[in-house]
DNA sequence: CGGAATCCTCGAGGATACTG
DNA sequence: CAGTATCCTCGAGGATTCCG
């Protein structure tokens, strides 16, 4: 069901932690509404765990700044999990937390909506991944 | 399913109209992201069809360059109806268009997700919509 | 390897005033 | 009533360089 804020209610804003939302899809917008967070998530949701360099090839023509700052902010709103492994030369494992695959429900439609502007001649692709 | 475009084809970036995307999100994302566009499905999709004040209130505080703008974008790609009324003085009255009303796949979820973040202790509303 | 620190730009979004 | 037309700001996003 869509909702949306009464007419006559609008002006007392809604309070997301800290900030204010005139709509719940904007406290949505706010998490996953950076420029790489979906593709990111997505990536995440369908690879499983991935390392820094992994998600950098993957995300081309991503820069590392932005692919660090991204997933500091994921991980900020409990999106995804970071785990460091004081090896030599250092190892870090990113992946999707309980609340990152919740976003699937989103994720998913955002996905499909979008595929009927995506003119692509290759045939679709499954990887698996949890249900 | 969600659908990432594979490491090795990152590169050969997709192409919608006339724009580049790195995964089909981007697509959608280009079309709702804008800062009231969400604000403006939603309220059409429980409204039904509304004229530019009505919408100016709902909204509030809103500007009207802004809804304007968002409007004009949101008919430009075919999600929105834009009706003149010749009439004096001169009546303007939006409503989705078939494509605004696939939407609600997307904004329903979009909504649902962020309703966790949204702390209010009204009672939830049904405004029943076409289903 | 996996970052952090700087610097810069460019355009989305807002305030304000005018118009048919 | 339903818009344009201007002007301005401010921060997201990108390029580049350094660090443990």
């Amino acid at each position: 069901m869509i909702i949306t804020i009464e007419a006559d209610k609008a002006n007392s804003d809604i309070m997301g932690s800290s900030k204010t939302y005139h709509n719940p899809t904007e406290a949505t917008l706010d998490r996953i509404g950076g420029k790489w967070k979906t593709a990111i998530l997505c990536l995440l949701a369908e690879q499983g765990a991935l390392r820094n360099g992994e998600m950098m090839r993957a995300l081309s023509p991503i820069t590392q700044k932005m692919l660090s700052q991204q997933l500091k902010e994921l991980e900020a709103d409990g999106l995804i999990l970071r785990t460091v492994f004081p090896e030599v030369p250092a190892k870090v494992v990113y992946e999707l937390t309980k609340n990152g695959w919740s976003l699937r429900t989103v994720l998913d439609p955002l996905c499909e909506w979008g595929k009927r502007f995506v003119h692509t001649d290759k045939p679709e692709q499954n990887h698996g991944h949890q249900p």
